[in-house]
Order: C-alpha cells, then structure tokens, then sequence
DNA sequence: CTTGACCCTGACATTAGCGTTAGGGTTTAG
DNA sequence: CTAAACCCTAACGCTAATGTCAGGGTCAAG
C-alpha cells in the first residue's frame, strides 16, 4: 500500500504518515519510481502511535517503546539498560492510569450532581 | 503566597505559574504593587494541572474540566452542554486508560523476556 | 499525449507550552 | 543609601508535530 491508502485507513493525514516514517516508527520499502511501499499491518500501528501521542507520549519516546508495539521479540542489545527504560516508562504509565482514573471519578460526581436524573440511561 | 514561593512548592517555573495564570486556571488577586497574590491551596492545583499536562490535556482543556479540579460545586449554566462535554472527556479518558494499560501489559512482557531472572525483586 | 489523481523532496508556517532576555519597580538586610 | 532578591510586563526564541505550498515526476484512463 502506498501513503496515501495508509493514512486514509488510519484517519491521519499524508504528512503524518512520511513523518512517522523517517522517524523509524513505520517500516516502508521504495519502489522504483520512490514512492513507499508499506504493508497492511502498518495501518494498526499507526493508530497505535497516535494513541501514544494523545496519551501524552513524543515520537521519540515512542521510538524507544517500538520493540513493545507488536510481538516481535528480537534480543535488543544492552538489556540492562533497555530494562531500566521499560522500568522507567512503567512507572510514568502508572502514574499516568492514577491520574486518569482520579480525573474520571470526579467528573463523575460532576456529572452526577449536574444530572441528578437517570441513573444509567445511555442515550 | 507569590508566584516565586508556589513555583517552588510545586515544582515549576515561575513562568509556568504565570501562563497557568492567564489562562484562568489559577485564581489570584493584584496587591497595590502589581504583586500577584495566591492561596496556599493553588499549589495542589498546580499539581493537578502538571499531571494532566503530562497526560496528554491541553490548557484549554483542562480549563473546561476546571471545575473538575476541586470541590467547587456551583451550579454551572447550560447544564446539557456542561454534561455532554463531561461525557467526551470521560469517553476520551477511558480509551486513554485501555491504551496505557495495555503498553504496560506489553512492556510487562517485554521486561520479562529481557529479564528472565528475579521473578519480584524491586532493588 | 493530455488530464487527473497520486507520490516525492524540500522548506517555510503554525500552535502549544514554556525558556530567556530586556528594561524597570520593590522590599528587606545591612 | 545600596546591594540582593523578588516581582512585573513585554516580546522574541525554541521544540514537537504537523499543515501548507512550491516545483516536479508517475501512471492509468480516455
């Protein structure tokens, strides 16, 4: 599939899609003529990053999580180091659920005294 | 309080105090010398405005969750549209939550792999 | 062979969230 | 009175992630 096709399917623009790419984030071949060429999976990982992104992560973060963003399990050199990083990352996501969580519940109650009508009517 | 003592107890610039400020995000009063003047309380807030930064939120965002941030319950006009915006951000946030729980599910994984000695050894 | 839809590489423009500098009061210690 | 430590308002600078041209190939359809 070609950038264009990959961007429509995962609902991010063109430009998006080659920035991810020179980032290292999406793997893509050049034909010929210099267009890319990726393969169908890239569409889930780039809806993947952008998840990261709007969870407040940078490219660059991202980059170092790559290895975490599909099942391929290949030994990165310098576990120790790699370990710490995850360990780091982890520690950061945790806080990240807490606060998430916290917010959640307050506008909750927030909801709940501006509506204090239905209790669990959806639509 | 000034912006120096509160920058401090929390963590941030000066200058980070003083944009939060103009955005309406912290409530303060001008004393005769042009001196901004905060409660004790805004540094709490500060907290809570950096860990949603760090989330992902924009200012602006955070500025209509606001009431969110403490206990303040007045009774905010247009309540539909009040409740509908809760309601995206609630949306928002859970999917935010499924995304950061399942990184740390795969970093989890990965910290295993890469480690596969000490089961539950912290230090 | 021309038109339209795509693709490519620069490269400049933009927004958010501050950092930093410039120029200028204020207040506390000595 | 003076130096040190703060505070204030501009206003320009910087990074990240894109948007937006500009200028130029490519390729399938007619």
């Amino acid at each position: 599939m070609r950038v264009g096709e990959i961007a429509e399917r995962a609902g991010v623009s063109v430009r998006a899609i080659r920035y991810y790419e020179q980032a290292g984030l999406l793997p893509a071949v050049r034909r010929a003529n210099g267009y890319r060429e990726f393969d169908a999976g890239v569409v889930d990982r780039v809806r993947a990053i952008r998840d990261l992104l709007d969870v407040g992560f940078t490219i660059d973060e991202i980059v170092s999580l790559s290895p975490c963003l599909q099942g391929a399990a290949n030994d990165a050199p310098c576990r120790t180091q790699t370990v710490t990083l995850y360990r780091d990352k982890l520690d950061r996501i945790n806080q990240q659920v807490n606060t998430l969580l916290d917010l959640r519940q307050r506008i909750q109650e927030r909801i709940a005294v501006l509506e204090p009508a239905r209790a669990a009517v959806p639509a």
